[in-house]
DNA sequence: GTAGACTAACTACTTTTTTCGTTATATTTG
DNA sequence: CAAATATAACGAAAAAAGTAGTTAGTCTAC
């Protein structure tokens, strides 16, 4: 999969967010800053070309939609994340947040028993 | 914390290992690619510039090692990838794997130990 | 001490990413 | 249909990141 740029990444959570939508729609949820309208566009059109998104045409307007999902992209994410800062182990990785107290055994608890229950059907 | 741009992200990497390292030891540590040692010299100055790393000085020659640590790095990373992925939550990011299976109910059950036996303390 | 090897600092070029002006086309309103 | 408005596409400028040549200084070995 290929990496996309920050501002790339930052237009796709908008999408997985509304799940589709015209640049105008995006433009005002871009956090921290104004930008352009024609900058939004050249951005989701990247992103079309890089096979992300796709649009549905109401006559010269596009509505624009994920094709990568969220899910997919995040999997991805995880795996150069855990590669690179984890020695490749989402092990380390979950110890990691149990130390920094991000997690709480009662957490993880509810985790367990969700796996638990799934495995037995 | 400042972000980092993906090459000083592995220079950082490669220190984070070597614990202290002359530029023409980070040089052969960098995967995929033979880079310019004047390249890595930049790098590693940049990242002096933005306060990661420092240097001795032995005459003319400079060893650099980490300012910042890996784990307040990775702390740093993972609150980014959390809240942008995640909806802020570490308990959905570990669900995730779970679901994923990448991380199995025995991994849980042992970091959950851990967890608990440092409690009683 | 002088030639050669090595290094940091500086500088400039290249590539990638981000930004937005311009244009052409379509749509809406009167 | 004409004027006003809105949009996508194009293209190019600006900014950021990545790369490496040049220079000047230091060290080493003769």
């Amino acid at each position: 999969m290929i990496k996309l740029t920050n501002k790339e990444e930052e237009v796709m959570r908008i999408l997985w967010q509304l799940e589709k939508a015209f640049v105008k729609e995006i433009l005002p949820k871009i956090k921290d800053q104004k930008l352009h309208y024609n900058t939004v566009s050249t951005i989701v059109r990247h992103l079309e070309d890089k096979g992300f998104v796709s649009h549905k045409a109401y006559g010269n307007t596009h509505q624009y939609y994920p094709v990568i999902s969220k899910e997919e992209y995040r999997k991805h994410i995880m795996s150069l994340t855990s590669k690179r800062f984890f020695d490749n182990s989402y092990k380390s990785m979950v110890s990691f947040f149990a130390q920094e107290e991000k997690i709480s055994a009662k957490e993880l608890r509810e985790i367990l028993e969700i796996i638990e229950k799934e495995k037995e059907q």
